[in-house]
DNA sequence: TTGCTTTAGATTGTGTACAATCTGTATTTT
DNA sequence: AAAATACAGATTGTACACAATCTAAAGCAA
């Protein structure tokens, strides 16, 4: 019976959900997760409770706790607000950056890079997401914190896919995206709002753009001669 | 022994948080509660879970719950905030505004008008809250929706004093806010967003500059000759 | 006196039994 | 046959007892 504490369950279960091994959508049953992890059920209720009160949950009242989904009315509202928040966030964490919280981030940026380097997509993803909750930590608002971690939930969702780059091309991206951490870091470190908020709006513009070719991706060839380019340009 | 239900106790907990009937800070005891509500503290428990997670109280593991405190550095987080989310969620309420929920926010702007004229304070300060709150909810994005909640917390604390006025000036204020929400409901109506962000931001001024002073209010004459004016003018 | 250790009391955390509620199926009624 | 109802099994919610942890006061040593 693997003995476990309530905040490290907490955290494995916000891991699971980030990792979508515990898909949008399903139910977090009570008898099961107390099986699992060898816990009674009153601390469970207590994390579900937790999990739904920081967004990765939903509690609908005698009928149980369910993942959060993610439909397409979700992903507009993603979109639409993200590139304001994170941009807030970036200024913020330049104006309040203190030494020790930077290299904090430092060496999470390098578990990051290691991650990358050894092709680890779910290290990937889950060291990003520390990463920017450590942004969104030394920018100390507790007005946009909240936004800043339901926005970092299902981005990291989101990217799953992204991290497990295929091509050369998607493993450059990765690339770009890992030395756009640095340089946001830099700029914190040099107290750059401005610098902070343009390269935060870059690191999301790459991000947005390749989650919007995984939602939508070239379509397949109508004339099966034909190549991808070709049909990319007519559309 | 007054019989209560989980939710019920959930709403008047968050309800006397905001009405600072349970002062910023202080610890939410589990047998008091457990005693005055006559529930267990198995249930008490989640709602305490519950509360943290939506930001009126914070846990801390073996040492209890306690309401959430505002000192000098969550009021510069505030006011660095409040207009961003205000003027965002209102230009979202504008964009999505639908005939049933806008009747709901007249019905609750009624009774805010109806708590304005009968000088009820505590009315007054629960319905605007409820009004932005439904704002919130018309504008439906789940990401802006737990900084907005947050915001609204400390705002509807921090007003407290403001609709317990004593002056006819401060009373004029109250009528010119009670004005403002019939206008942005009006603008969410005729889906004006760019309207509706002005209304928000003149909405805000008006708060903001109210709560300034009472935070920082015209220094006692160093002179007692001196009439108030004078020394305003001085400083 | 000052600082450390011990220990009793209070508070928080967990396990388990039982009560309330819901869901789906079978039966009854029209 | 369709609709309504009743029931059984499963799931969620609550109460309470006990375990773990913390707090603060008393005693002891320097």
């Amino acid at each position: 019976m693997p003995k476990i504490t309530k905040s490290d369950l907490l955290d494995t279960l916000r891991q699971r959900i980030l990792q979508l091994d515990i898909a949008p959508g399903s139910v977090l049953d009570e008898a099961t997760l107390c099986e699992a992890y060898g816990v009674s059920r009153t601390p469970l209720r207590e994390i579900l409770h937790r999990l739904a009160g920081e967004g990765y949950a939903r509690i609908q009242p005698n009928r149980g706790v369910s993942v959060s989904s993610m439909d397409i009315e979700t992903m507009r509202n993603f979109f639409q607000t993200a590139p304001m928040i994170y941009a807030s966030v970036a200024r913020l964490a330049a104006e309040n950056a203190v030494p020790e919280k930077i290299a904090a981030l430092r060496a999470v940026q390098k578990s990051f890079r290691a991650a990358v380097e050894t092709a680890k997509p779910r290290d990937m993803a889950i060291s990003n997401h520390k990463l920017h909750e450590m942004i969104g930590s030394m920018a100390g608002n507790p007005y946009l914190s909240p936004s800043l971690q339901r926005l970092l939930i299902d981005h990291t969702r989101m990217s799953q896919t992204f991290y497990a780059a295929r091509s050369k091309a998607e493993q450059a991206l990765i690339q770009t995206a890992c030395d756009q951490h640095d340089d946001m870091i830099d700029a914190f470190e040099a107290r750059l709002p401005s610098r902070a908020v343009e390269l935060a709006l870059d690191h999301w513009a790459l991000s947005r753009d390749r989650i919007e070719r995984y939602v939508r991706p070239d379509p397949l060839p109508v004339n099966p001669h034909d190549t991808a380019e070709e049909v990319r340009d007519a559309v």
